[in-house]
DNA sequence: GAGTGGTCTAGACCACTGG
DNA sequence: CAGTGGTCTAGACCACTCC
């Protein structure tokens, strides 16, 4: 069976893929740029432009605004019925999680967040949005509902925090537990693009949940926009037994 | 604050965005022509191309090989924690699930087949590769693991059976359960995209998963290639539960 | 065969970054 | 400022489906 001639944007995307699985460019390290890459390999800015493209789709590279490529850093793995807290869990993968306050505002809630929170249309609501970064690149952007009621002042206190998990336990003793958590592909807008430094249109994450307290009473709806190459969903659903399957980077057997 | 002026691109996806949304293309339905957009709206075809792969991002069109763009059909809500069978959980979702048989042969487990099914190199493993489809749109290609000890003669009872699950069941006696699921995006490769009608570099989900029996022993180790259109990850977790932290491994400890 | 998407080259301008 | 990605137009050929 003769080999299929690869067309040039497939022929790059694997050259890349190679060079990036064995390590030949530093995990987190640049890539050469588009014009650099088009010289060397013939063809035009464009076609290489697509197999970046599909790198980034496999989640193997990702972009940063108009400041060039980049190995993607490992995926943060995130588990929707154990995890409460991103700093925590990111501490404990051994990364580097920060916090960027955008906005912290009392307002009344909208349709779907008083509907999630089973609250009546017009509750105070805080919202609060942030954009999470792990080692300084920013990896999601979040929007979190609260009820005012049962976090007075949350909106004063939310500058400078970095976990609202440790917030809500240690000042309003609150301890979180998760009710639902939604997850689904999706492209990011403008604004999330904007603060991922990514491009409108990139593909992404979307996250909805609702953490509830102790009672049971809904307390959050957050919605969260992840660049896709961030994030590993694992769900654990029993008595856990050891395995050490699915390490990061097994793109193999593709083809 | 002046309106930003939208490039192109931007300004198609976002009236074809709306004409989506609004119902004026009915669902499944078949999208104009490229050219014929490109006519239309004035622009080049590589711009529509652009526009429309971003309205694929958000997963609101698909394409089908070379024969056009269509609407897609609403996402199947799948539970990691609940739901066991494709086919049963479709089937309650008003959907119509069906299974496309690929391959269905012994061989020897693959070193990480082997190590997630928690069994010696080299054991027997039945592969079973299907195509999964809803209303006879394919969905996800579907590669299963099977330890051949405990369920023998399976390769022969695969074919022309639409659920697995069931097949365990009602002829070997297992009730399958979930042991962990995984989930991230990934990119089709040539294989995957061609059963799934779709292009090569196309985003898509890949999801693995351990299933064990009533006694939690492994049972079968499958991947899934997902259109990423297709899928919405829904976990819910249980309602009140005593503090278990103590016997609950974390998922860090995955490495 | 007509029509569709898939891909490629060529050349250009713009917006933003700080390599 | 030079360099980078973001975007656009123009025109062309190919592979596949069956509109």
């Amino acid at each position: 069976m003769g080999e299929t001639e690869l067309l040039p944007a497939a022929r790059l995307r694997a050259v890349m893929e190679g060079d990036i699985l064995a390590g030949r460019v530093a995990l987190g390290g640049r890539l050469p740029s588009e014009r650099v890459l088009s010289d060397q390999y013939g063809m035009h800015r464009i076609t290489v432009q697509k197999a970046l493209g599909q790198l980034e789709a496999e989640g193997l590279i990702y972009r940063q605004d108009r400041s060039g490529w980049f190995v993607s850093p490992p995926r943060f793995l995130y588990d929707p019925a154990a995890d409460v807290s991103f700093t925590d869990s990111a501490v404990r993968q051994g990364r580097k999680p920060g916090s960027i306050l955008l906005l912290a505002e009392e307002t009344v809630a909208s349709e779907t967040a008083a509907a999630t929170l089973v609250l009546p249309h017009g509750t105070p609501i805080t919202c609060i949005r942030r954009v999470r970064t792990l080692e300084a690149r920013p990896v999601f952007v979040e929007e979190s509902h609260v009820n005012s009621a049962r976090c007075p002042g949350l909106a004063q206190h939310a500058s400078g925090v970095v976990s609202l998990a440790a917030l809500y336990r240690d000042h309003f003793g609150i301890a979180l537990r998760r009710r639902w958590v939604r997850m689904r592909p999706a492209a990011l807008g403008r604004t999330e693009a904007t603060h991922l430094r990514s491009a409108p249109g990139a593909p992404g994450l979307l996250l909805t949940r609702l953490s509830c307290d102790a009672h049971d009473r809904p307390v959050s709806y957050d919605r969260e926009y992840w660049r896709h190459d961030a994030l590993e969903i694992t769900v654990r659903v029993d008595a856990p037994a050891p395995n050490k399957a699915g390490r990061h980077r097994d793109v193999t057997e593709l083809d």
